[in-house]
DNA sequence: CGATATTGCTCAGTATGCTGACTATCAGTA
DNA sequence: TACTGATAGTCAGCATACTGAGCAATATCG
């Protein structure tokens, strides 16, 4: 009988469940309350003005159902604008705010901590290794998810 | 600027995201409606006949409030009881039923399956190397979560 | 041009996960 | 034994994620 420690799934749910706790504690340590989904959609729209939802969601590899409510804390949050497209009445044009610009630039320190926290048990060298292996998995699995990444 | 795949935050989430759906692909084609969470819940009571519901939860690394909706279905679907343990009033004391244990025994190698596809993308040794250095991530990391491994 | 397919987005429903609060019970101690 | 603190479990509330359905608008093709 195969041990938990054994199973990929339950590995990834386990370091997937640290690494949330781990941002949310520094990022809130910084006086802000933005998760890592929030944080990721957030450096993305500021990256890439004017984007619409699902590109958005390709780009973060988020579900397109998921995308909303999302951005409907931005919204609320002010950090971001939502508008109408004039190009396609269907879609929604995303921008940051300058007050998403100012929240981004300050969290960034945070958000650079909390990535070394998660690696903290392993070597410089083992953690470019973990990073490159999640990499290749995930490229070979790109497809086996609702919300593959779509660049 | 630090793109999204140097973050191994956003690589534990697609990767989480992966290991879900091909769980529940695989489990599924195998005629069951089984979540990982639930599987690995089914696996530990099946392994720990009679623990309480915070041992169970110590053991998968759980929250003790997310524990109590797992088993309210497992429950639910025949595959488990729950009854009041006769030592402490507080506490309740999970079994596995046959019909549980029929499920685990059929599912097993849709599981095993699902665990081989989330690596597909990496040579044996890779896959090796990457469960080890979650594995040490992980321990380092156990106690920044609410819900910590407890053994 | 008009029928059809596709796309962008939203919504209802379900399942993790977490925070914080609460009840009931148990354990240790003054 | 009475008080105090810890523990087992639940609940309300919020934030991901996904399934499947649906609406409105656009694109495509005969």
């Amino acid at each position: 009988m195969k041990d938990n420690n054994d199973m990929p799934g339950h590995l990834a749910r386990r370091f997937q469940q640290i690494a949330v706790a781990v941002f949310l504690a520094e990022v809130g340590e910084a006086g802000f309350d933005l998760t890592p989904v929030q944080y990721a959609a957030l450096a993305t729209i500021k990256a890439n003005p004017g984007l619409d939802q699902v590109t958005l969601a390709g780009l973060i590899a988020y579900d397109r159902t998921t995308i909303t409510g999302v951005i409907d804390r931005l919204v609320q949050k002010g950090l971001i604008e939502r508008r109408a497209s004039p190009r396609d009445r269907r879609a929604r044009e995303l921008e940051i705010t300058d007050e998403g610009r100012r929240a981004l630039r300050k969290i960034t320190p945070a958000v650079e901590s909390a990535q070394r926290i998660m690696l903290r048990g392993l070597s410089a060298k083992e953690g470019e290794e973990l990073m490159r292996l999640l990499r290749k998995a995930i490229a070979a699995g790109n497809e086996l998810s609702r919300a593959p990444l779509r660049e």
